[in-house]
DNA sequence: CTCATAAATTGGAACGATCCACAAACATTG
DNA sequence: CAATGTTTGTGGATCGTTCCAATTTATGAG
């Protein structure tokens, strides 16, 4: 096998320095228009391969950034991690993506493996066992950072996420206009600031209409569809059984609709069920979930956006931006007099 | 801010040489414990960063490898991902992923990108309009290279997919068996290997049984939630109806099932409905998707480990690997004499 | 045509690690 | 204790690029 192809190769192939080639690499100007092209024809004619690693040694300025991702296997986060890639490679920056699957070690490991490859900023999707002071120790060794979707406590860096009270409160009050008013919450574990988010959204509508909560009708569980079932499952095995539930996510619901199924209830006419995150599967389960839109394509491309600056300009500047949340209606809460979506 | 810290200060300030601290780095032995043991402190107190780029422009070996999916957003490729990573991260490795979104375009893009990155290899699922030549070019050239879930036509290269055939033939006899006669297959491109193989399949089982298919119940479509719609839709436009279709995929077989209930026809009963991947999503729609499971997660795991044995080895070898095809038995073909899955 | 200036090009010194051939320290043995 | 072998440890060259200061070449004004 022959030796890799370099500047130097390519500088004798087109009869010029390599200090020329590498000016033509890096696009700076100041190279005659003909000269470039005809280092252009020598790469192509040698089939030769910028090499990136010799380049961002000598000139730290990096084009790579980490995106580590807790949970790929929820379209929620799969759905993330495209908005992202997608402004990134707009900018002409390449991501490494990394899925934690929830483990904290393994988010360690993740983020000093991209520290290694010399990535230039992380977007982080935190696991739920975060440490704000880890995250701090990274971000003060001058590592941009930006946290998306879920904030972590104690952590002093920029964060996307959306406004996660507002649609709690927006989807109890839809439901309190149906005329529910044994409303619980189910899912999430206690530990997470999304969960406190949300149930502290669920609790501020209830209050505002004059209805008090009954502190039996919020569950705790772990975020998945099991979870869900469990949850739920639990709650109508108590005497004084809810009207309708406000789920953490919509795998956390479509879990306790299979659970009210399961137990020959109708999900939307016996007890009405609210989802949080408008993934692609609230749209195709029946009945339809009624869901809380977070718009995380978007939260995606800012989070990428506000990394960008970040690492433009240098500063730590700490940003942070919060996204609406819109409820989207759809059949998960029964009759209702506001109007159905139009699939 | 203060320079980098380099092996050079690491040396210093554990009063070795700077090849020792190297020596310890990559482990090689030959070091006394205690040394290893004053260089590791002295990593610690300095924050030492290990500069994969520095290292890897003197031993090429590469730790890093592209793993390049056509679609993310679809479960079962996130799923592959997921599984591949798995893999790859137990023996080391760290994978860049990339997301092409099936743009031929992007995905040169990306597999360039990655070149220049020193990935070692590339596991690439590859968009449907892949031309095999330029595969075998890159392959050519050195880069070990394993396609995964689609076959490229006239590309020379490893390949891990599942056994398409065999799992509509499968799908198809279970059809039969319930009665079914007039069976179609919906959805794909025709220019896809998975779309030929699977349909293929279906061919394979209806002459077997005797029964001649009828040609305008294949209908081409995206393979996406509308193109099923879509498809099913025409195909019940038609004076002939089927009473049974395999579809191409989970996907399409959702949006089948949703143009079905759209003229108030009940799936599974009305029209039986197959589909084809067993993503999550494929338990959770109503009724339950019968559907054909390929065990995409193990799938990523051989891909990734036939990548890491060709880079091991560094000849060349094609091998190929093709995963059996499992028919799932769940509520979408109505009625049947097989015992249902019991969620 | 000459000189000043601008534009284009160049060689050599980095960057931070690994590799290699060799040297120093230590152990073993006759 | 000399001779020999075995661990440990070391300086210098090297990988492929960018940066810098210096040099050559082209351009324009008088």
């Amino acid at each position: 096998m022959s030796r890799r192809v370099t500047i130097v190769d390519i500088a004798h192939a087109a009869g010029v320095s390599k200090s020329t080639v590498s000016l033509v690499l890096t696009g700076g100007g100041k190279v005659k228009a003909e000269t470039a092209e005809a280092v252009r024809a020598a790469m192509r004619d040698l089939g030769y391969v910028y090499n990136r690693g010799a380049a961002s040694l000598r000139n730290p300025r990096s084009r790579v950034v980490g995106m580590v991702i807790n949970d790929l296997s929820n379209p929620f986060f799969a759905e993330l991690a495209i908005g992202i890639e997608r402004m990134l490679r707009g900018a002409g920056v390449v991501p490494f993506l990394a899925n934690t699957g929830e483990s904290l070690l393994r988010q360690a490991e993740v983020v000093r493996s991209m520290r290694e490859h010399g990535a230039g900023g992380i977007i982080l999707c935190p696991t739920a066992d975060s440490d704000g002071r880890e995250i701090n120790a990274l971000a003060g060794l001058g590592m941009p950072v930006v946290l998306a979707i879920r904030r972590v406590p104690g952590a002093k860096v920029s964060l996307v996420a959306s406004d996660n009270r507002a649609g709690a409160a927006a989807a109890t009050r839809h439901l309190l206009g149906l005329g529910h008013r044994r409303i619980g919450f189910i899912g999430g574990l206690s530990r997470m600031g999304v969960r406190q988010d949300r149930l502290a959204g669920v609790m501020e509508a209830l209050a505002a209409a004059g209805v008090t909560p009954d502190r039996a009708l919020s569950a705790e569980a772990p975020p998945t569809k099991d979870g869900g079932f469990d949850a739920m499952s639990a709650l109508l095995d108590r005497a004084e059984r809810p009207t309708a539930v406000v789920c953490f996510n919509d795998v956390v619901a479509i879990g306790a609709m299979l659970a009210l199924t399961r137990r020959g209830l109708a999900p939307g006419d016996d007890v009405a069920v609210v989802g949080f995150d408008d993934t692609s599967e609230a749209r195709h389960v029946s009945p339809a979930l009624t869901t809380v839109s977070v718009g995380v394509g978007d939260l995606g491309e800012r989070a990428a956006q506000m990394l960008l600056r970040q690492i433009a300009s240098g500063s730590g500047a700490v940003e942070t931006y919060i996204g609406e949340a819109r409820l989207v209606v759809r059949q998960s809460c029964g009759p209702s007099r506001t109007i159905r979506e139009v699939a």
